[in-house]
DNA sequence: CGGTGCGTTGACATTTCTCAACTGTTGTGG
DNA sequence: CCACAACAGTTGAGAAATGTCAACGCACCG
């Protein structure tokens, strides 16, 4: 884990762009990053630990993260993918003081602005315009971990993977809708809690069925009508 | 809905006792109050429906409430079960601008404080010892969302069922632990993401086996290390 | 150029769901 | 106060979805 020292002028610069402090003012964005330092990771490396003290919370500037426990039985449990302009660990620096979960960089190089705990709490109470962006970001937070419930009560695992791809930012080529996986496919079976084999066996099937082609990474939606019909259902229609 | 003309002073003292105001100065706690009102409902009368505009946030006071949303094939599928003292909508009020669900209350008569969006905004300006107590209650919330998350991941339904028990508060009446469900068996199966039968099924087995036994809504907890033992296998041993 | 690990496919085991029937309880209206 | 309806809960039998295990091709990385 490397820390660059990065000047305030960066940061704030950095800070700036972040959706919920656009709308500081020069001053208290001034504030923000004196509590900031960046840190630079390479792939695989962790920023913190599940159970590890807790003094700081972070904002994804550059590459990927994701945040996971690991399981009674051994396996990694992907809670969360952490995308560049995303604050986290919010909860656990502000309210629990211990990290829940272990995050760990996906690719060379992924930066991120680490958050003095207990400074930021300090500017908090003195500068009132921040608290809305910290509130923001943590309806932020509620509002893609509803979504992810209401993704993981979805019965059936056609309907759940159906779901997550109408859901996914679509790139419309030629009248043609097509959705790039922002994970490897192991990774993503396991966020709509199914095996990689069912997932494959479902992306076959709607292949040959000409619902949605896959070609690696990149799936085009063929026939989006049917695909919201088998995100509806609870039982998925056969061939 | 009836909404009983509430005295300042009656919410001051009301509001004064949750969590997360109780840090509040007197003089702040009753410009709080001052965006209040109370509202009473009976059982399955509903506060808000899912898509209504949205201009105010809650906390429950007394009796239960369920916050629900209606899927694509018709099944109620709840998201969360509010117990007293604790606010709700937050998100909605803050930051989405219309309810994505359906509050209803589950007993009569169950008690809410209404808080005006529009006038907690403006106070949250003027007053910034408030905001923690907001922080504090979305962080709350944060870390109920993440552990169901948690346990929606667990892959078998004995061990979501097994999990779920041990979390539960439990009572100690002669060396025996039992809970209490909180919900009728149908709602819990519906929580779990399960059938009511497999849940049916789950405690007819483990009372066979002398691990648990059910009665009604008490089920006690006989065999504590074999219900852990289940909570964290994946796959759940048989008889 | 070999190893490591992802993605795919097949065969099979198992859990869980579905459908159906039955019981007991609750609550509602006559 | 009782009868009846409505519904939660239980149990059984069969079906279907999904997981497990195993083998293979392939890309990527050292």
């Amino acid at each position: 884990m490397n820390t660059p020292q990065a000047t305030t002028a960066e940061l704030t610069a950095v800070l700036g762009k972040l959706g919920h402090f656009k709308s500081l003012d020069p001053s208290a964005l001034e504030r923000v990053a004196a509590c900031c330092s960046s840190v630079e990771l390479k792939a695989r490396e962790t920023l913190f630990q599940e159970g590890e003290r807790c003094d700081a919370f972070f904002v994804l500037t550059a590459g990927a993260l994701r945040v996971a426990r690991t399981t009674v039985d051994g396996r990694e449990q992907v809670l969360h993918h952490v995308s560049p302009g995303r604050s986290f660990a919010e909860v656990a620096c502000l309210h629990l003081g211990v990290y829940p979960a272990t995050a760990t960089a996906e690719v060379t190089p992924t930066r991120v602005v680490r958050v003095s705990g207990r400074r930021f709490r300090a500017l908090l109470a003195e500068v009132p315009e921040i608290a809305p962006a910290v509130i923001g970001s943590l309806c932020g937070w509620l509002h893609s971990l509803v979504d992810r419930i209401d993704l993981l009560l979805t019965d059936s695992a056609g309907a759940r993977l159906a779901r997550y791809l109408l859901q996914l930012p679509a790139h419309d080529e030629a009248g043609v809708l097509s959705v790039q996986l922002p994970v490897a496919k192991k990774t993503l079976a396991g966020e709509l809690s199914i095996t990689p084999e069912t997932l494959s066996r479902l992306l076959a099937r709607w292949r040959k069925l000409g619902v949605a082609s896959s070609d690696g990474a990149r799936i085009e939606l063929l026939d989006v009508r049917a695909l919201e019909t088998l995100a509806a259902d609870e039982t998925h229609s056969d061939d």
